[in-house]
DNA sequence: CCGAATCCAGCCGGATACTG
DNA sequence: CAGTATCCGGCTGGATTCGG
């Protein structure tokens, strides 16, 4: 084997800003949805394109990246309430990667769909227990 | 706003697929340390490419790569005892669109460091709760 | 419809000690 | 060097309830 000092990559290069943020769990999929409904939706409609996001999830996700300057949130003063977000100038700088990365794994999807399961679903565990009760 | 039904991302398409296992925190980054020592490498040069990954995390994000089939490890009968990983096939598979995503990192390197921090680093709290004892 | 707040079981992951 | 085993504090995230 080649013997030579391997790259190192350090916790505050580049890459690894990219990585923390893909590895937000629902972080790229709601840029996705955005960018998929004209770059603006409003919450339930994101929530409904989001099957497996539980509302505080979603909530939660929306918070962090309305902070982080990815998405406007706007709220528009009527009953019932009507909650609309938007992809901000640096939400739409994602776009690109996010799409070509998808696009990557729906021209590939056969061959990742042999990929063996990682991580078992840990939930509907607790959910049993309360009804055995 | 325009009124229409946004795309679904059911659970199991291909790009939740994809972005599961890129949302896997390490994996990705073992995958491009492989990558870039020529697609081998042994346990500790790789533990020395990713600072911040306890051993422990090393090992479990190893075994699990290995299931998937994304690694292969193979262990020498020498002493001190000598194992390395390298990429299978299937692992390869992954590069492409890692080192796109990478690259992409590196060239928006600025407007990224403008992103403001998430997640709060939650460690270093017992360590210090242990030094005041 | 949209969200905040609370509760709490279970997991995550670091630290440590031990094997070959 | 490579890896396993155990302990355990803190965080994650679902469920539920309340409010505008």
């Amino acid at each position: 084997m080649p013997k030579f000092e391997p790259i190192i990559l350090d916790e505050d290069c580049a890459p690894r800003r990219v990585l923390e943020l893909f590895s937000v769990k629902w972080t790229t999929m709601v840029l996705h949805s955005l960018h998929f409904n004209g770059g603006r939706c409003r919450t339930s409609a994101l929530a409904r394109s989001l099957p497996g996001c539980s509302k505080k999830m979603l909530t939660q996700t929306l918070r962090e990246m309305e902070r982080d300057g990815l998405i406007h949130r706007k709220v528009y003063p009527v009953v019932p309430p009507m909650v609309e977000y938007s992809l901000t100038p640096m939400g739409r700088l994602f776009i690109e990667p996010i799409e070509m990365l998808y696009a990557w794994g729906a021209k590939n999807d056969d061959a990742l769909s042999k990929l063996r399961r990682r991580r078992k679903k840990h939930t509907a565990s607790k959910a049993k227990a309360r009804e055995a009760q």
